[in-house]
DNA sequence: TTTATAATTAGAATAATTATAATTCTAACT
DNA sequence: AGTTAGAATTATAATTATTCTAATTATAAA
């Protein structure tokens, strides 16, 4: 076969994501808004913009989209994954009382990754760390 | 089934939780071994110790121990929750290779919770890290 | 014992995710 | 422009994970 099989949308590297037009239209959604938009969430907002896509297709670019580094996965509670427009090292809060979550960036935490190695006896790749907590505005109610 | 299922533990105070035999033979899988099982492996394991126990037991007994303070709920990637009998607050790492979770004390984490919290404007109630990286033994193979 | 309350069970129902196979698309090569 | 190879998409089925419902059984209180 040929040398590049693979047809690349602008020639940066030599691993370049191939963004189809499907999804594209699944970064989009992950990327507009501050929210943290469940697989379902992103296929009912795709499908407005790409009325054919499927449910498949979101569930497949979502993962390719993923190990490419575009967005990123986060799992908490039982319920569904929820998809992390930010891809640097971030930091979470979870409103333990409406399920809210929340991006944040705290410098102290990469600090703490040698200790935690040394710990845990793992071979450090990153760290993060999670808040739980009121959100300001269940607090309020309170 | 057999005479009595209810046993109570000792009556330390008003919310004291009521183990039955079957929430019991949930508990006592969770805490043997330090592994970090899912639903499906602790239905096994406990009936076992119980065999006419049914899964949407395990299901509820899993949620009432949690709600109890008696195990704590880990969830990551879109695979199934795992429950882990530590229940004080720890930190966990994750094996990036192989999906292993070992829970591990930093006392550093704590000593963040009020940094997070401004970054957050989340009123705290908990922290936890999450070092992500290669355990011992996946380590080892590379 | 009667009554009330709560837990357990089995199984159905729902939700979430992944896999399969057929089809379509894309771009590299005639 | 036509052909082709391989990837991407689609529709659907299958699987996995979790929750709900209704009937039954157990426990505790009166």
């Amino acid at each position: 076969m040929g040398k590049s099989d693979k047809l690349s949308m602008k020639d940066v590297g030599p691993t370049e994501p191939v963004l189809t037009r499907q999804r594209k239209a699944v970064l989009d959604v992950v990327r507009s808004g501050d929210t943290h938009p469940t697989a379902a969430e992103v296929f009912e907002s795709a499908r407005k913009a790409m009325p054919g896509i499927s449910f498949a297709t979101v569930y497949n670019s979502l993962r390719y989209l993923k190990e490419a580094g575009l967005v990123r996965e986060v799992a908490f509670g039982s319920g569904a994954s929820r998809y992390d427009r930010e891809t640097d090292r971030h930091d979470h809060a979870i409103c333990s009382a409406c399920g809210t979550l929340v991006d944040f960036d705290l410098p102290g935490t990469v600090g703490l990754i040698g200790a935690a190695a040394r710990a845990s006896r793992f071979k450090p790749e990153s760290v993060h760390l999670t808040l739980v907590g009121l959100c300001p505005g269940c607090r309020e109610r309170k």
